[in-house]
RNA sequence: CGGGGUAUGGCGCAGCCUGGUAGCGCGCUUCGUUCGGGACGAAGAGGCCGCAGGUUCAAAUCCUGCUACCCCGACCA
């Protein structure tokens, strides 16, 4: 029987296997995929955000695993395994000791040395590199690992999607010059692709932000689903795609144009919002102009401008060197003391902060806007005429149907979930850690550096996510845990039956195919419905009723009608069926 | 971090308001009958009612404190 040794290829009977469903999903869970994956016993909860992986569950991780690992070899990358706990020193040494706050878990030991679990190994790569890599000789190289990480989430949630502890393939490339980092970027882009193409997942590449990592170029992989974090905007007419937190927002007209009309001082007493101002004055938000106070780390104050029906794009803000990551809104005192007015009836007219105004704000003529009074708006304020010393800038949110910003057509949003994250980092870590090597001529130059992270713990449950229905998971050929499942009828008690299945088990597996074969003495309804929880994509159902005939049943997973096929063909139409 | 909620057997829940020997469904064990879509009957096992303190003759139930977990928010004038 023993056919196949390598590890994930096992054969397996159930009475053999564990497997630990439930018919009732545990209460703590609210996303499909999280009560799903709970149901079918791929994962149990030990704590918030810290999951053990169960038998079942863990079959599928690894042959996630596997393709990712199978990818990165074939684009190159070489595997190492680096420690999990990092000393402090080295992220003080880049200062994301103190800038990465508290989702960085500390630790210390019995010396009370300062550690921490790594969250990301930018710090620990570039040091092995800056004793190894001497010479232009070595380079261009990519490391990678897959490896658990921890991150001290503000809220653990959605089960494994969003989990504290998770594991994930982290790689690092190492390079002379700008041009061979982007070489490999566009290699590990080629292999993404290629991954989440071998996945069967709905991915979208998009351009992306990149964050507290730092650098220049940067594409986030989404699988899409509607209960993503991420709001994605993308063009259906033209390759365009961005994280919205990045996507350019073009400076709209508002729909309704007018001529100027004289600025008015209009009493609009418990009018505090923009939805009860434009009900007030009976005008769609468009023709609203929104002030925002915020207060950056200097304690410096600036007054921000939207249009009524645009959203503060705080990514975006964050950029602008008067406000900088740090920059918050104001608290009601503040802008009390700054306007003269409480939130509300705030505007740009005769403030004495800066101002700096979204771009669709300078093409607004006759806009209502806040008199810096109590229970006052102005009415056809103008931007050309009434607002000066003011600042244009692109911090807004696009939306639905806003021009894409490469002018090809009209945006759409959706939403994903982040399963990948490319950077071109550049010398941000080499310089500051003093990773360098010697070129051509001698001279010394610091590395240029990329990294490439994938979620590996994450894609479980965005496949589940993606790949399920009302009767559990249907997962996908590539990361099933079992491909095809035998479910005798009356195994324990029927020869005929029991020798049929016994064969057949053993002619699949010699085939090399993951066959689980259900020989527990449970009545088929009870078999049909764990293996279809559990999402196995093939079933063949075995019962005196056909085997008389010498025939089997074979049914997909996600289908309701079976077919009938002969006995001794069944192997081979598997076979051909896993194929195709 | 702010707001809300929950905590009773492996899972899902009732009981709490109005204190008085802890219950239901699923699952589990044994026996029997069943046997192609989560069987039926009978008999069982399993619970410091999250933790600590208080009130009381008596606390799952009332009071106080703590802890854990979940949800919403942390984006707007």
């Amino acid at each position: 029987m023993l056919f196949l040794h390598c590890i994930g290829k096992l054969p397996m009977r159930v009475s053999e296997f564990f497997l630990s469903t439930l018919k009732e999903a545990p209460a703590e869970a609210e996303l499909p995929s999280h009560k799903l994956m709970l149901r079918a016993g791929l994962i149990r909860r030990l704590s918030s955000g810290l999951y053990s992986w169960m038998p079942l569950g863990l079959r599928v991780l690894r042959k996630v695993e596997a393709i990712v690992r199978d990818e990165m070899n074939r684009a190159g990358a070489i595997e190492l395994l680096m420690p999990a706990i990092q000393p402090a020193e080295l992220w003080q040494e880049t200062r994301r000791w103190q800038k990465y706050g508290p989702e960085l878990l500390r630790l210390k030991d019995r010396h009370d040395r300062e550690y921490c679990f790594g969250p990301t190994h930018e710090e620990v790569i570039t040091d092995i590199v800056r004793r190894e890599l001497r010479s232009y000789r070595q380079l261009p190289v990519n490391f990678y690992q897959i490896q658990g990480k921890f991150r001290d989430e503000t809220r653990p949630r959605f089960g494994v999607m969003r989990s504290r502890e998770f594991i994930m393939k982290d790689a690092y490339s190492f390079h002379p010059d700008t041009a061979s980092l982007e070489a490999t970027y566009k290699r590990m882009h080629e292999a993404y692709t290629r991954i989440f193409t071998r996945l069967s997942l709905q991915f979208r590449s998009v351009a992306a932000d990149t964050g507290s990592i730092g650098g220049t170029g940067s594409h986030e992989f989404h699988v899409l689903a509607e209960c993503g974090e991420d709001a994605i905007a993308y063009c259906p007419q033209s390759d365009f795609a961005a994280n919205i937190e990045l996507a350019e927002a073009i400076a709209v007209p508002p729909p309704v144009q007018t001529p100027p009309e004289p600025l008015e001082k209009i009493a609009t007493p418990q009018t505090r919002s923009i939805d009860e101002v434009s009900r007030f004055f009976n005008v769609a938000s468009h023709q609203i102009v929104k002030t925002l106070i915020v207060e950056n780390g200097q304690g410096d104050f600036i007054a921000l401008l939207l249009r009524g029906d645009h959203e503060l794009n705080e990514v975006k803000a964050a950029k602008l060197p008067q406000l900088g990551d740090d920059f918050r809104l104001a608290n009601e005192d503040s802008i009390r003391t700054l306007t003269g007015s409480p939130p509300g009836s705030i505007g740009p007219i005769g403030l004495t902060i800066p101002i700096i105004a979204d771009r669709s704000i300078a093409l607004m003529e006759n806009f209502i806007t806040g008199a810096n009074e109590e229970g006052f708006h102005y009415r056809h304020a103008s931007f050309s005429r009434d607002l000066t010393k003011i600042t244009l800038a692109d911090i807004r949110n696009v939306k639905e149907g806003d021009p894409s910003p490469d002018q090809k057509g009209l945006l759409s949003l959706c939403r994903g979930i982040e399963v990948g994250h490319i950077f071109q980092l550049g010398t941000r870590y080499s310089e500051t850690m003093n990773a360098t090597f010697l070129d051509e001529t001698g001279q010394s130059k610091p590395l240029v550096m990329g990294c490439y992270g994938i979620g590996i713990s994450r894609i479980v449950g965005a496949a589940v996510e993606q790949c399920h229905d009302e009767k559990g998971i249907s997962w996908p050929l590539s990361m099933a845990p079992f491909t095809v499942t035998i479910c005798p009828i009356g195994f324990r008690k029927n020869e005929t039956v029991r020798v049929a299945a016994e064969q057949l088990y053993l002619d699949l597996s010699a085939l090399g195919i993951e066959v689980l074969l259900d020989d527990r003495d449970e009545r088929p309804g009870v078999m049909f419905a764990d293996m279809e929880l559990i999402g196995i994509p093939l079933r063949l159902t075995l019962g005196e009723r056909h085997l008389g005939h010498g025939q089997v049943e074979l049914l997909s997973r996600g289908e309701t009608a079976s077919e009938l096929i002969a006995l001794q063909d069944a192997p081979g139409i598997i076979q051909s069926r896993l194929s195709t």
